[in-house]
DNA sequence: ACCCATTCCGGGAAAAGTC
DNA sequence: GACTTTTCCCGGAATGGGT
């Protein structure tokens, strides 16, 4: 449907520019009154792209919050799938919308640029382009933010192989993986995007809040996949963690009025950040994990994965 | 003794010293008869010198001979300790005995180059200086080469701190320690002794032999303790091996006529290098531990462990 | 397909850290 | 000294490599 209204619109600015030169070339004076006639055409025409334009953004916005509604229902039903729940996760009908809308935004985009130039060469008093113009642009600009920001997600929350039953819990020096993914396919093939990953970008206060870093590079190339597949995979074999044992416990801290976390129900997250760059617009998309408990033996599983539960349940049920 | 017999004999180098001034200082040409008795004297205080000197290198050789015997029994029980036997593995007799040979030798190294001094001072014909200190320096020199050479022992074969019941088998990214000595306790205070461990130097051409490597620094300096400690000590935390899989398995080769030996029969050394100097001598002492076995999994401990029996017993009978 | 060797890793237990 | 958390490491099982 948005393809088919795009090109609707291009053949509009096609229509542009013969009245155009026609209205820059002052060749036959005494046709004033044809040229008038003219310039009232070429506003009326160029005040329908405007309304047209602006009923589309107002489309896609609605568009736009369905998907990222829909977009919240899968995360839901992700975060249940983690507790073992036998939901569907599949994430292919959503891509397949936030794609479509997304080339329908980019065209849009063109679209609005190629105006632009339009309005360089030709311009009046009361031009609706002049008017109008900047507002689309912002308003669009949000649009593809908003759209884009929300189309990267964390596909596979962290999980160790060994225990695929007990995703979110993770142990020092074992391996797990994740996986984040961008709904929108598309992308500059000139570029490789480059993903990397942080775990706790900003720690909570709490006193006794352990550290830990990723081993192995935090760093991947998003990989384009075959037609179905799109998106970023990072598989890290190990992390490796580091207490923050020494450096000046600062006890007396603020954050400390709750006693240190039990090891098993401190929450740890990765960030993904991801440089995405098409079409001129660069930004920098990020998405989190939920919330993991990291432990160093086994014999802390059930415990952890019980404050795993608890978590997802509390903030579950609520809603 | 030997001490005293030095000592003895650097007060005749001092007796020396005047004889030879006048003998270099015709003050009084007239005494050209008390002269030659005096060159007499000197040619026959000469002769005395090296005919002690050369006693004292015949006695120092049978005390080394019998030091070296004594070493040997030492290898022998450590060999029998290392296979449970109750026995006395302890160094400090010997170490006491080598030193003081040690000290004797250096002197009389000392003394030989007092000696070569006063040689180039005066000489004359038919010195006994001229003629037999180069044989007394070259013997001198052997002696402490070989008595350095064997002072360099391995005073503990690599041995698992878990399996303590069971030196000489070493599983990988297992920590493991071992320690050589030297039973010489003289050496430049001015300079830090470098030594050196290498695994499996020469390997054996056999087809399969496997490769290890060292993790962790593989050198470390001398540490002289206190009174009764000498030596230096490596306690190395891991070893990780790395089997030659690539590189051209040469099937052909010579050595393949044995099928490939089981992984629990293949014996590895560490050969220990020390960069020994001391009094202007300076040597490359080199000891390796007994034969040892590297498994990779506990339940290799067994068999393993009867490799390392099985050929101790054989090499210890038939002696 | 089997066997030998190595890697992987659960889980008991010792060690280290904490109040 | 008890408790929490981490490290150590045995040994069963899975994996891999060679014939």
């Amino acid at each position: 449907l948005e393809n088919l209204q795009e090109a609707f619109d291009f053949s509009y600015k096609l229509y542009y520019q013969p009245g155009q030169d026609h209205s820059n070339d002052p060749q036959y004076m005494q046709q004033v009154q044809a040229l008038q006639a003219k310039l009232q055409t070429l506003d009326r025409q160029r005040r329908e792209v405007v309304a047209q334009i602006q009923q589309l953004l107002g489309r896609s916005e609605t568009l736009r919050d369905f998907l990222q509604q829909e977009l919240g229902a899968w995360r839901e039903r992700q975060r249940r799938g983690c507790l073992g729940a036998p939901v569907d996760t599949c994430l292919l009908q959503l891509q397949t919308w936030f794609t479509a809308l997304g080339e329908g935004l980019f065209q849009l985009l063109q679209l609005l640029r190629a105006l632009a130039e339009l309005r360089q060469k030709v311009t009046y008093e009361r031009d609706p382009l002049q008017a109008e113009m900047p507002l689309l642009e912002t308003r669009l600009q949000e649009q593809l933010t908003s759209l884009l920001q929300s189309a990267f997600v964390v596909e596979q929350q962290p999980c160790m192989p060994n225990t695929p039953k007990r995703p979110l819990v993770l142990r020092t020096a074992s391996k797990f993986c994740t996986r984040a993914r961008l709904l929108i396919r598309l992308y500059d093939r000139n570029h490789r995007m480059e993903a990397t990953i942080h775990i706790d970008r900003d720690p909570p206060k709490t006193r006794g809040f352990r550290k830990f870093n990723i081993l192995t590079s935090s760093s991947k190339t998003v990989l384009a996949g075959d037609s179905h597949r799109e998106g970023l995979v990072c598989d890290f074999q190990y992390l490796t963690l580091k207490e923050q044992k020494g450096g000046g416990s600062g006890k007396g801290s603020r954050g400390s009025s709750e006693g240190p976390l039990v090891v098993t129900e401190e929450l740890h997250l990765i960030t993904f950040t991801l440089a995405y760059a098409y079409c001129g617009l660069e930004l920098k998309l990020e998405t989190c994990t939920l919330p993991f408990v990291i432990i160093s033996n086994n014999n802390q599983l059930s415990s952890a994965w019980a404050s795993v539960l608890w978590f997802n349940m509390l903030s579950t049920n609520p809603k």
